[in-house]
DNA sequence: GTATTGACGTGCA
DNA sequence: CTGCACGCCAATA
């Protein structure tokens, strides 16, 4: 079994991997799951740096006003965008309805499910 | 070594 | 609603 501990980043990739399809949930949520209180910046980071051969649902990350926080007018914004619809999450301006579409996951499950 | 940047959050005017 | 200041801090210049 895997006995390193996981780095900040790492942690981050793991906790995002844990969002339901469907679901979204926001950069200060993921920090605090991923023991990093206060540091959403820190997730975003995280994301941008983000190896492509892991499996990342990075478009379910959202900031806390449910919009996408890629600057408009860029490809990844586009990207982003698209990839939510396809899972059938509603995305209106920029905007996704928090209380319809955000993650409200089960601690303890949690618990079981990081390797932290 | 210092300075700036950034896919953020919160509070306040 | 819109800005703006500040806290945050690893990565980058």
């Amino acid at each position: 079994m895997k006995t390193s501990k996981p780095s900040n980043q790492e942690r981050i990739w793991q906790v995002v991997q844990l969002i339901p399809e469907g679901k979204v949930s926001s950069y200060g949520f993921i920090a605090d799951l991923a023991g990093l209180p206060r540091r959403a910046r820190f997730v975003s980071t995280a994301l941008r740096k983000a190896p492509a051969h892991i499996e990342l649902p990075w478009h379910r990350v959202l900031n806390a006003q449910g919009e996408i926080s890629i600057p408009n007018y860029t490809p990844l914004y586009e990207r982003q965008w698209e990839l939510l619809e396809r899972e059938g999450i509603i995305v209106k301006k920029g905007k996704v309805n928090l209380a319809l579409f955000s993650w409200k996951p089960d601690i303890t499950e949690l618990m079981f499910s990081l390797s932290f």
